[in-house]
DNA sequence: TTGTAAGCGTTATCAA
DNA sequence: TTGATAACGCTTACAA
């Protein structure tokens, strides 16, 4: 459908190399054939195939991104600044989404190596070292957001096992006398990339130990308002706090307190982890953990593209700074 | 850095050609040949490049996606539909964000033209003639949902227009005497694409036109909230209901009267458009209107593919059902 | 100022 | 069973 280089060049009764030249402006061209060559380049709205050029000087100038679980919004915060951040250098953004499922996250990731991207960001659920041979096996840089593969991979995160501790401080200096950690199963962690909660769980399970007077449970299962039922009716005694390895559980719990008539932070405690932008929306204001997305996401992007510049790139961990947010929820 | 054809033909000291039957089972190739290319693709990990093949026969087998404005999640929730409907037909999907610039998306629906999409679904956000001119001179099969361009582009939607004066039409029926209309601003209409809003506030319009009694008003500015306390203020003797031409707009208006000490919808009635997924965590329940996101991506996907498919194409305008969800707000 | 030729990696056709 | 050749659209080096 699209006119080609050939084709103005037949048009125009010249050479394909002429019609370049006078395209791109290189070399030197006979004043009367440029204006009919960009004559007939304007009316036939003539694009270069970034296919072909790609091909040809064997650089795409795109790098691919694999978001997660995109519903829930962790990570498409960031998504905006990879999109701009890459713009700066250059740099197309293609994005493919995942959906939650093991086979399909590696199915993209292949897809975007066979386009011949030069660069990819994941925030991966798969792990392991089969999965670890599999993106070295692709011979592409690639960064990593938050969950770890390994050591060989750049991965750019916060540091969530201090910040867990941290929190489990904050929760401590406001008088709590009980503190409940929510996250995923733990079961899935076998097969599944759950590296920050992993550590945020790390950094609970250190800080608790701290306090010999705290008293402590980890709640980790899909189906966990049981059991914080549970928590709250057999000890209405102690100031109950749940700390919540992502936003979305804490709202959970939130609504939940709300249909039964608590009143947070009275009736019990409620830190979140992510600071996922629905907050605003929501209220009581739920304290929560900053894990700083925009500045992760920027530090990746400039991360990938020094690993696509450079000949020799040593894989790095990175750790921006969190952020406690102190707001109304405990 | 990958492997080639042509180094796996030199490396095993036969035609590329041969390299190409042992490799896509196509044609006969004599035993010990075939094991002895496998065996080197194996090794080295060969995998077509998809730039040269898509070069080649003129296919990328590749869709893209401008998505708009993804942090207020409109939109966001079709991008998992795209891609698995896409994957069903064999399609891989790009997307790229455009955060709220006439300019970008231009620019990155260009960007996925220059890139052989084989064709391009949008909610755009640019209008008028010239975006037309620009969209058909692509030459690409292209859909729009929600927001139409021309008829001479297919466009996916529902019919917001009798969605709105349904809306109405629940906002009488449950006794409120005032209705007002809150949408972005009306002046950003000549430049930019808010088509859904304008088919909302039609809908509007001839609905309070049904009722006589019925007092009514619109309020389109980007600062919204001073205007929306008027309101209250000046009438409290008048039931009053806030129909909000996107839901996030009905939940600034509710966390506004939150943290005034109202209560919905005791003081005030409030109803949205458009059942975004963060409602799930809001309380009190928003009455609102699903726009069936979900088939609008899907037929918008199988619209594309209809197009890329037919030589003789003519674009249309489709309209899907919504549902109107009368929950606890009005 | 203009053109020829070779190459990027894949595929398809035709001949040996 | 195998290979040579041309093509996709673009780029570059070299020659006229």
């Amino acid at each position: 459908m699209a006119i080609t280089v050939n084709q103005i060049a037949e048009k125009c009764g010249v050479s394909r190399t002429t019609v370049l030249r006078a395209l791109n402006d290189r070399g030197s061209v006979g004043k009367e054939t440029r204006e009919r060559i960009l004559a007939v380049a304007k009316e036939y709205n003539y694009r270069p195939n970034l296919l072909a050029r790609s091909l040809n000087h064997g650089r795409t100038m795109s790098l691919g991104v694999v978001t997660i679980n995109i519903e829930n919004m962790y990570f498409v915060q960031s998504l905006n600044i990879i999109n701009k951040e890459a713009d700066k250098r250059g740099y197309f953004t293609n994005i493919v989404v995942c959906d939650e499922s093991l086979d399909w996250e590696k199915k993209l990731i292949q897809g975007l190596a066979d386009r011949q991207m030069e660069g990819i960001l994941i925030s991966p659920i798969n792990k392991g070292k089969e999965f670890e041979e599999f993106l070295l096996s692709l011979h592409i840089p690639i960064v990593c957001i938050g969950n770890q593969v390994s050591d060989a991979i750049t991965t750019v995160q916060v540091n969530e096992m201090t910040a867990a501790m941290e929190s489990v401080d904050l929760i401590v200096s406001k008088g709590y006398e009980r503190v409940v950690f929510i996250c995923p199963p733990l079961a899935v962690k076998e097969k599944e990339n759950i590296y920050v909660h992993e550590q945020r769980l790390l950094g609970f399970r250190a800080s608790v130990a701290k306090y010999p007077e705290l008293e402590s449970a980890v709640i980790g299962k899909t189906d966990y308002l049981p059991d914080v039922k549970c928590v709250i009716k057999e000890g209405r005694e102690k100031r109950t706090a749940f700390l919540c390895s992502g936003d979305s559980y804490a709202l959970n719990v939130m609504r939940w307190g709300q249909q039964n008539g608590m009143s947070i932070p009275k009736d019990y405690g409620l830190m979140g982890f992510d600071n996922i932008n629905i907050l605003e929306f929501i209220s009581p204001k739920l304290t929560t953990v900053s894990t700083n997305l925009e500045g992760v996401a920027a530090t990746a992007v400039s991360e990938l593209l020094a690993q696509i510049d450079s000949e020799e790139y040593s894989p790095k961990a990175i750790y921006l700074n969190y952020k406690i947010l102190d707001r109304e929820t405990l």
